[in-house]
DNA sequence: ATGCAAGTTGCATATTTATACAAATATAGC
DNA sequence: GCTATATTTGTATAAATATGCAACTTGCAT
């Protein structure tokens, strides 16, 4: 399991610094860093990472990491424990914050731009998340896990 | 050329509301939607579009519109310029907004005093229409489109 | 109208990516 | 240790996607 937290670490950090636009040129990249991976592993790790392939003007197409853990991942790692609780109801999702935090919680939720959360409405300990009609809640929560870790803890 | 912003605008409307996931599948419902298009053609819209496909845990994979969050400088004169998406879920329906503009738009909104929109809550991006229990969505659309003509585009 | 350039499309196919299945490896319980 | 169970991996292949090319269309200038 330490052998794939290793690649998982080395293709983040290639698919971060570089254009890469196929599976076959990032087994190249990841040999040359000493990986060795065949294409059938990488498409499931990049499945599992969550990464995607999206058009780019130059390449044709790149392979970019979720916009979720990047930018703040340490900001986020302390924020969240102002996280209090999560709860659902019916299509709504109601996470609740220490006072004040509703609306800095729900930045890193914004931007993850899921196609699950149509959209958020932050007050001063709540947030609202307004899910698609058919969301998965488990998957909502996994989402969040994801940006929030702390979250486990109070569910 | 009319022909093919109309095709954009029903692949996007797909994309925004459905979970699809592979060409196969939007060829079948663009269809359904009275648009014949082959595979060729429709790799190349999505990416003339700049559509992602991501990992999603149901579905294995979908197609995702890009991050409609340009935080570009220049100001448009047209408010209805600043919302970038409209979905329902429910008895909700749920406007996203460039950063910031989501109280200047929900002002109109309430103007409106639509008998089918119970009231509105504006975050920073997100405008939260709370509908009226059988309130028609086509008849909600047509009252928005009334005030922000440019929300045509984004359908 | 005619011809030309630029753009669009479908077909056929190359390329790329996902996955079923079996083998290999790790993990837990005795 | 050993066996049973789960996880990870590679191989081979299926499935999905991108693209070269030729045909067709569109707009525009002659």
């Amino acid at each position: 399991m330490n052998q794939k937290t290793q690649r998982f670490a080395t293709i983040r950090k290639i698919i971060r610094n570089e254009l890469i636009s196929s599976q076959e040129e990032l087994i190249a990249r990841l040999r040359e860093c000493g990986v060795e991976i065949t294409q059938s592993t990488l498409s499931r790790d990049l499945k599992f990472m969550n990464v995607a392939k999206v058009p780019h003007k130059d390449k044709g197409y790149i392979y970019v990491l979720p916009n979720t853990v990047q930018h703040d991942a340490n900001v986020s790692s302390n924020i969240s424990d102002n996280i209090t609780s999560l709860t659902f109801s019916g299509n709504l999702g109601v996470l609740k914050t220490k006072s004040g935090y509703a609306s800095a919680i729900s930045v890193p939720i914004d931007n993850l731009d899921s196609p699950d959360i149509l959209g958020t409405i932050a007050g001063d300990n709540t947030v609202l998340l307004i899910l698609r009609e058919d969301a998965n809640r488990g998957q909502i929560i996994e989402s969040l896990v994801r940006i929030f870790p702390m979250i486990n803890n109070i569910l």
